[in-house]
DNA sequence: CTGAAAGCGCTTACAG
DNA sequence: CTGAAAGCGCTTACAG
């Protein structure tokens, strides 16, 4: 706060124009002459002159600025590639749009909801991202209730119709997968799904269901997994399916950070991966290229998924665009884990 | 915007008080009477009135956020877990200390500059944390030449006494470790360094020279490599390595993600990890833990360095502190591959 | 195409 | 301990 004391009335001054001017040139009013708008943008070079953002958004009630909530990070949820890609995409799609990003500063858990209300309140943000999507989340209910901007990477369970949100077709792929691997001859599919509150959770529940379902196979409960996206649930599980007496021929993996300590573990107590038993797992980190074997992996584009919520609230803020929703493709990426 | 049309005013009508009365509870300022805050605190409640940040901004001229500056995240930077982690960090400190956190959105290369620019001309933030140090960095001459607040994790290359910085010993680092391992009956020691940019690269390099000249080992260029910090780094090196005619005994390499394929790399050709070559490594990721045989590698608390850096900029911000150094403790992590 | 004026919602010396 | 007034640096109807 020194040099920057060059304000709008410095340049007026110099143009020999009024504030008002310099201010359309600044917002690139089309309706200020060409001539005009030279001197002016001379002015403001000569004096290097930078519009103040907070005063402008004060006065026009934009900031320019768009709120991602994160999930708590005290947990060590960003040790999984995903959510750094996530916000690599939304970087790419602000630095393409022009806005800010603001992050969100939960480090306790269940504080997103306080975040949330926080940035619209004190009027910091014109629009916000939520990262993920939990099953009853009571932040989209909250912005629904304010018809605040927003846009959701994952699948709303309740407000499709008023929320924009981008997802994968997790139901697809997991049915995809399943299918896949019972017409690879797979007979007994496991399924080591992630938290139970995520809807990615129950959405790919229940393309593995259906996948079963179609091939004429059974569901059975006892081949149904839940657990936390980390190393130990992989090691964990690895020993408790070892055990199995009717051990599965097959296993779909909710995230490489969890399948690939599983496969390990596996190995150590000499189950052949894939000829004991197949793998496939999601999010195709570099986790699954390095395994041993190397795992079938579905790409699910975190990248793409940010980029696109971006573009989203964008479309949320400035032409008050609802309910839209938007797809990203996965890819299922075949290596050894289920040849 | 809509809601948030109750205002300091409607306040302080219903208090009956004056606007600088309301203002004053805000801001806690202690010269206001316990009965006259309570009674302007039942009221804002009433009328669920909450402070405009933005208004506070420009009249105050604090905007209580720190901006962010990250690598060009057009790069696959993100896949490293140290920037996630640095992030973690700084978001629980900015949570402990109250700031907002505005993240740089440079996506194309060697932007930084003008992000920091932009930040600091339309006064968007009161300070700024640099998560990387490059040699020569431009950014860091402008933050000094204007005096504005920042921290720098890493150690900067110049102005040392201006710069709030958070490092480890990286320079002790790699020579303990490569005295360690000429203690341990190695020979040859190879060097896998970074990018040379990087001012860490250039500690490690240092420190392991320092190691090899301490013990009256040759200090030998062929055995000196650079790289990117990327997988394929690990496999080219891999193979490289492999086939020299005096090949090293021991390896150091900058960071898991290259020695993690190295390793595989190594193993595929017949090379034994301990036996053949011992491999330390450094950032203990879960890459690290996961590899076979599992990788000595050294913990720089990337996490720690983050809330480090926050508090720093901190510091600078409210203080005026300049030039602090504050050094995060490093942990070898001792696992197979060096044993 | 341009200007004068009011206003965005706060803070902060100054005065009492 | 509290208030009146000026001001932070812009934007935006309104008027011409």
């Amino acid at each position: 706060m020194k040099k920057n004391s060059v304000t709008i009335k410095d340049v007026a001054k110099k143009a020999g124009v009024s504030p008002s001017t310099v201010s359309r040139v600044i917002s690139q009013n089309p309706r200020i002459s060409k001539a005009t708008a030279d001197k002016v943008i001379r002015c403001m070079k000569e004096l290097g002159y930078y519009p103040n953002a907070i005063a402008r958004s004060l006065a026009s009630k934009k900031t320019g600025t768009v709120g991602i909530i994160m999930p708590t990070s005290s947990e060590d949820i960003f040790l999984n590639p995903f959510f750094p890609e996530v916000l690599r995409g939304i970087v790419k799609g602000a630095s393409q749009s022009g806005y800010d990003l603001l992050l969100s500063t939960n480090f306790e858990k269940d504080e997103e909801l306080n975040v949330v209300q926080n940035f619209i309140r004190s009027s910091k943000v014109d629009g916000i991202i939520l990262t993920f999507s939990k099953v009853n989340d009571h932040c989209i209910d909250f912005l629904c209730s304010e018809d605040f901007p927003f846009s959701l990477i994952g699948t709303p369970d309740l407000y499709k119709e008023r929320v924009n949100h981008v997802d994968n077709d997790n139901f697809m792929a997991a049915f995809q997968v399943t299918i896949d691997l019972i017409n690879s001859g797979r007979q007994k599919i496991a399924f080591l799904a992630g938290n139970k509150n995520l809807t990615v959770t129950q959405m790919r529940l229940a393309g593995y269901k259906e996948g079963l379902r179609n091939k004429g196979l059974p569901f059975d409960e006892n081949l149904l997994f839940f657990g936390d996206f980390d190393e130990e649930t992989g090691y964990q599980y690895g020993k408790i399916i070892a055990k199995l007496k009717e051990r599965p021929d097959a296993l779909i993996v909710t995230d490489d950070v969890i399948a690939f300590p599983l496969a390990k573990s596996f190995q150590s107590l000499g189950i052949k991966i894939p000829d004991d038993i197949a793998i496939v797992s999601f999010n195709n980190s570099i986790l699954a290229s390095l395994a041993t074997p190397p795992l079938t992996s579905i790409e699910i584009n975190p990248f793409k998924l940010g980029e696109e919520a971006m573009n989203l609230v964008a479309q949320a803020i400035e032409q008050g665009v609802r309910g839209k929703r938007c797809v990203v493709p996965y890819e299922i990426i075949k290596r050894k884990s289920s040849l």
